[in-house]
DNA sequence: TCTTGACTTGGACAAAGTCCAATGTAGGAT
DNA sequence: ATCCTACATTGGACTTTGTCCAAGTCAAGA
């Protein structure tokens, strides 16, 4: 699940495979961290040390629109990118502690929303955030 | 359950009653869409033509440390601010524009988690956001 | 009505992100 | 192998969103 199937695949798509989007692709490859837009371009400039913020929020935007990242905003601040995008997860959050577990909900999601309930839109995804105590959490 | 509640209870706290924060109040008392502190500010600036933005931004703060009103970052975008923060609800949010609206799913959310799917942790609450686009932007 | 501490203001500042004209270059064409 | 050119990159200006602060203002209790 490395990056250079991203690589391939924004290579089957026609686009150029230049050193920048290398060096981003191998950025976000890395740990499970997902950083921000100036982190990966901070983490990019260490291999590439003239890379521009342009560049890497560029890139990051074209990989979002691949769908093989995903944009998550937690908390108002900045973006955060995501590079396991490819199977669909949600998350389960202590409340005390902080722990995030990825889980995979039963049943079709989107479902829940009746139609009389969406006002006109097009709806097309969903994001679902249970909360509560972790089992260390709840004993202590 | 007007903002004159909010009003009260504010007073109630020792705060000073002034009319930026009543015109503050008065705006997020309307409709169920969730408006930027931007938004707020022009809205409130109708009302109240001086009041600064410096206010707005700390007048918000202080009713959501109070518990008033929910702030809600979805994109990474500006925050918006939901007044209706005393009922369980979820958000329908454009992923063209951010507007959001309240919605309310049916069925148990917290059921779509399985036990297996619970890690020990005791899960007693969840959040949901829709995503798509609003029928503005689908039709632009 | 006076006083005072809390509130408001406008502007400077900062962080996150977008936009653009000029420059550079990947990769197909020759 | 080299040339071309459409596409990518760059840096800086700009925008949006939000914070901070010193100075002025005012709500409300005495």
């Amino acid at each position: 699940m490395g990056m250079s199937d991203l690589l391939d695949r924004l290579r089957g798509r026609g686009w150029r495979l230049t050193a920048q989007r290398r060096v981003v692709a191998e950025v976000l490859d890395g740990d499970h961290v997902h950083y921000t837009a100036d982190e990966v371009h901070a983490k990019a400039a260490e291999l590439l040390p003239e890379i521009s913020r342009a560049t890497v929020y560029n890139t990051l935007g074209e990989m979002v629109s691949l769908g093989e990242v995903l944009e998550v905003s937690t908390d108002g601040r900045a973006k955060r990118y995501d590079p396991n995008a490819h199977h669909a997860h949600q998350h389960l959050v202590c409340s005390r502690c902080g722990t995030i577990r990825d889980v995979h909900p039963s049943g079709d999601l989107l479902a829940g929303l009746p139609a009389e309930q969406r006002f006109g839109f097009q709806v097309s995804a969903v994001e679902v955030t249970y909360r509560g105590l972790c089992p260390g959490c709840a004993a202590g």
